[in-house]
DNA sequence: TTGAGATAAATTGCATACACTAAATACATC
DNA sequence: GATGTATTTAGTGTATGCAATTTATCTCAA
């Protein structure tokens, strides 16, 4: 079988999490099983598994006799997440830099590369935004060890629905650049204890502008609720 | 009310989590649901949501169809987690150098104190091994960053039903405490980056130790079943 | 005896029904 | 009108039954 069969479980979890990702389900927002159960034409059981998954995952949060909401990341949270973020990053660049192949390296390399032509050309901020996602993930995955892989791209994952606003914060896609620069000049030199120290600066500082973008842009003074600052981002 | 109200399949699932770290359970064996829902006085219901939590934390493996099994960890994978687990403790630890307050740094120093207590007495191998235990955990925790603390912590999690060995590999006990002491000499010296160090090299060579361990202990060449290394070890 | 294929048993995935909890509403009392 | 107390209601937690799938057992030919 070329695809591993999925279960209904399963089908529900990664549509909660697309949705999750996409912006559609926002931070706060609840999840009632019935209703999710008859709009995915399932029964609750499969419905409930997936809901437990996801708390376990931390992307929901979940209390006995209470509805599941999508998880919500008070300010001092998410400053720890990113936080936390940036040592794993850079435990994980740490190791990568004796570990990436030669391949990898100019992978990498290109994907910096493109990310620099949109700048300039002025592309599409989107687009910008997966080649940054793609430049962490490289970086991270050429330490080649997966229990660290995994653990980083977890918790990348549980401020991904915050992180999309970033492209539109202002004069942030320039540093995030010269940042990466950086990064990448520490690798190619072979210097690991550099290149620990510039990602973790540079996920630490993107955790503050994106904190700073928010507490500028925030309509209530509770609840800070994504899908009210996005504009016109296809999806 | 003092203690949250737990739900069947929290108690099913806390259940699960002590026979596993208490080596009832033991790396391989598998889990039925059935057989728990009798043995717990439950349905399968809230079994199969205490195993679904449990698969998602990595304590055990799950796939279609097939039947639960306790995780079951290859050598290449333990030695991936305590590599992971090496660099998370380490990122912790250069935070917990400037971050614990006085009063957590005298605590680790009392718990490292009665762990060369206990070694010079000869003392019960159990109580040093939750010494050490209690010595990490200081540590992690001292960073005072709960996204790091828990990853940190979920990941020692995982090899702790491997760890229970460590306590009767020869000269290893001597050798940890004066790892230890390394580590709070660079505590207390402020010094960070040797801290990481430290606990870094630390914890990557007890994962050796483990291996080694195991590598000569073993009957079988498949699969590794630590019940059957276990000897006179009271629960 | 051994291995492939068929059959039976065991076990999982899912749907449905019901019990229990917690919140919302209505009502009575002051 | 405010406040405390039933009653209703929405929603979660659990048990049970059944269909689908896997695993074990049996059969029979090479």
């Amino acid at each position: 079988m070329t695809d591993r069969d999925l279960t209904q479980a399963d089908t529900v979890r990664l549509a909660i999490e697309r949705e999750i990702f996409g912006g559609q389900l926002a931070p706060g927002d609840a999840l009632e099983e019935g209703r999710l159960a008859s709009r995915f034409g399932v029964s609750r059981t499969p419905v409930r598994e997936a809901i437990t998954q996801l708390a376990q995952a931390g992307l929901i949060t979940k209390r006995a006799h209470k509805r599941a909401v999508v998880a919500q990341l008070d300010p001092g949270t998410m400053l720890e997440l990113f936080e936390a973020l940036a040592e794993l990053e850079g435990a994980a660049v740490f190791l990568s830099t004796s570990r990436m192949s030669e391949a990898e390296k100019r992978e990498l390399k290109d994907i910096h590369g493109a990310a620099a032509k949109n700048l300039r050309s002025d592309g599409d901020p989107n687009e910008y935004a997966d080649l940054g996602f793609a430049f962490h993930q490289r970086l991270v995955r050429g330490c080649h060890n997966t229990a660290l892989i995994d653990t980083t791209e977890w918790l990348a994952l549980r401020v991904l629905p915050y992180r999309r606003f970033q492209v539109v914060a202002p004069g942030r896609l320039q540093r995030n650049q010269t940042d990466h620069d950086a990064i990448i000049s520490a690798i190619f030199a072979g210097d690991a204890e550099a290149a620990r120290e510039e990602i973790r600066r540079h996920t630490l500082e993107q955790g503050d502008a994106l904190m700073r973008f928010i507490a500028l842009n925030k309509t209530s003074h509770a609840d800070f609720h994504p899908n009210g600052l996005i504009k016109e981002q296809p999806l």
